[in-house]
DNA sequence: GTCATTTACTAAACAGTGTTTATTAACTTT
DNA sequence: AAAGTTAATAAACACTGTTTAGTAAATGAC
């Protein structure tokens, strides 16, 4: 039975095939210029065929998010070996700003697009890449909170506290709100209020 | 020359009632079930003839967007009246989340949606609204500094900081990145960290 | 080797989208 | 009444995601 063997071999290389040409196309030009017809294209199938390898668009932009998760798990990797709990938050938090402005499309797939989401709820997958990143800050949190001794906080409102505003921050730049606000460098001015962030919360 | 006069009041007339017929669209499926195609459904026109008076869909999601802002203020109208700076962060704050959480469509339109803005671009109308409430909020820092004496923070970045955590609070609520996190109660879960935020922000 | 079955693929269609162009019908002016 | 202007539209263009019916080739059984 070494046939079917290969048979399979070929259809994931041909999902993979799919997967690497939406990437492709995604960052080339974004969300709204990725098409299933354009995808076909690329790889000199017809739009048809698609849907033999994937039950619709919406699979394909949930594996395409798992994918970013990869890319970003990359900014993360100096973050994950700081052994203080401080530097480690400011690490992160640079990662995940620098991240964001390298990869405006990744981002927007990861963290602001509903369609990959709603294909979580159809299909019980789960956004577990993410849940991993945000438990992982609030571990972090804990141990800053337990090291500089700070009262009457607790971990997971601190953790949403500064995820919430690097999210901010890199969606109010995504989506120019920043640069119409203050018109200066304002890729400098977020740097520059991620370390205000973290001094405030941290102050003695 | 009457006639003419009352032609231009039909005009306005119309471009009104295709505003409306917009808005209605938006509220009831979103900007993505918002099609000029349905528009002209509910008015009872040709598609064609909203392009007699909008020269494309960029400019009515913008007039819309206007319409949002009017929205908001509705919301902030407490909050412009209080005199104490500290509480009116306080209630600045409160307005935004319980705008956001409770107008998901304005919200996104106004906040997250590029298509107004490119609309911008092209035209160079901008953003008045929302920068002037940017400008409400960071004369409001410069008081609460004033105020608690607060060293070392500006009140550019302390009114940024505050404006991008409510905003990436309500956009991963609205997107359903916050339930996915913490399954419980993310609508009180928003309100706990707001208030979290600014008593770390203005603790002594 | 021939025939039946399964597999891989696609052309064409459906119902949508924003937008443009040519045309018609009605109203205004001379 | 004729000419000119204006308002509205039908139809088309180039797209979109997705489905269905049909074809051609590879495989399995005899």
């Amino acid at each position: 039975m070494g046939l079917t063997e290969r048979k399979e071999r070929e259809k994931i290389e041909l999902k993979n095939l799919i997967l690497d040409a939406a990437r492709k196309i995604l960052l080339g030009q974004g969300q709204d210029g990725l098409s299933i017809r354009k995808i076909a294209d690329e790889i000199e199938y017809s739009p048809a065929t698609i849907y033999l390898y994937f039950p619709d668009k919406d699979t394909i932009l949930h594996e395409l998010m798992d994918m970013g998760f990869g890319v970003m798990n990359e900014y993360m990797k100096s973050a994950y070996a700081e052994e203080d709990p401080i530097k480690r938050i400011h690490s992160i938090g640079h990662a995940y700003i620098r991240f964001g402005l390298e990869n405006k499309d990744w981002y927007a797939l990861m963290f602001n697009s509903d369609k990959p989401m709603k294909h979580i709820e159809k299909c019980c997958e789960d956004w577990d890449q993410g849940m991993a990143m945000f438990a992982f800050l609030t571990q972090t949190c804990q141990e800053a909170i337990k090291k500089l001794e700070i009262k009457n906080i607790e971990e997971d409102i601190l953790a949403l506290h500064l995820w919430s505003s690097v999210h901010g921050l890199v969606n109010l730049y995504l989506t120019e709100r920043l640069e119409i606000v203050q018109r200066n460098n304002s890729s400098a001015l977020i740097t520059k209020t991620l370390d205000a962030i973290i001094q405030t919360v941290f102050r003695k």
